[in-house]
DNA sequence: TATGCCTTTGATTTTCAATTTCAATTACGC
DNA sequence: GCGTAATTGAAATTGAAAATCAAAGGCATA
């Protein structure tokens, strides 16, 4: 799996002409190896503990580029910390957002995307992405101890 | 409408105990006769025109104030900026959002409501609010002149 | 109407994420 | 190796939003 992922961004870089360079390799390992919906500023964190070089900028720059390879997609929920969670070709999914702890929940719901598609259909609408994101408090903070 | 409101928010403000001012009257006339969507910067600009001495924090934490009076909501999407829409009491729409031209186009989809509540109900998750963005392109921009 | 308390205001500063800049470094084709 | 052009990283910058704080202003009371 996770070398599928390299050898995908290794195409992604070899067919815009990117150079490969230390830096993302690093970038790429950590980003695979973390849990889903990572921000950006945690991942520096954790990279930056056994490769003090590695700078701020180089994570944001690199991370958007694995968006851009589609290994990577961009959430942005309502704190203001830009996340990335690992994508999987093709996979679609909306997530639920425990304000309580901070828990993130996926799910995927196909009814619900073929009717966002109705409706786009219905305003002459061409849907680029979407997103759906569920704010409330998960069981474990429902009930607390 | 405009005076409802005006009167809604002038019971919440007497309820909180809050102070009426020549500033809260003018941000809450420029807000009611402003078109949905609006920025907090542009809005800010909007008044400036013609109050000069409206300062940004006023008009920042004004809008706070509408959003918790019930009047206005806060919609954050994928650029950055925080916008307030007209609240209507006990409405729930979601928007499409053009990235061609920025417009915004609302919708409502009450089977769309039913299956998040289902889900939700199956993670155990309590739902306070939710976020649906589908964004894209809208019937002009997909077919250009 | 005057008094005084306490909210509100607005200029300014601060914060914080994210981006830009730019000189130094590095990858890689030749 | 050489040279060029991409990449890096420290630092500066940006831009939205929040915080600060002295001054201004509401409003209850006398």
């Amino acid at each position: 799996m996770i070398l599928e992922k390299k050898k995908a961004f290794n195409e992604f870089a070899a067919a815009k002409g990117l150079r490969s360079t230390r830096q993302r390799d690093i970038i790429l390992d950590f980003f695979l190896s973390t849990h889903q919906h990572v921000s950006v500023e945690e991942l520096y964190l954790k990279i930056k503990a056994s490769h003090p070089g590695i700078g701020h900028a180089t994570v944001y720059r690199t991370l958007k580029l694995f968006t851009e390879a589609g290994l990577a997609r961009e959430i942005l929920l309502h704190d203001g910390q830009t996340r990335y969670e690992h994508a999987l070709a093709g996979e679609h999914h909306d997530h639920l957002v425990c304000t309580g702890c901070n828990a993130i929940i996926e799910f995927e719901d196909e009814t619900i995307e073929k009717l966002q598609k109705e409706i786009a259909a219905r305003h002459g609408f061409m849907i680029r992405r979407h997103k759906l994101e569920i704010y409330g408090l998960c069981a474990l903070c429902r009930a607390p101890r």
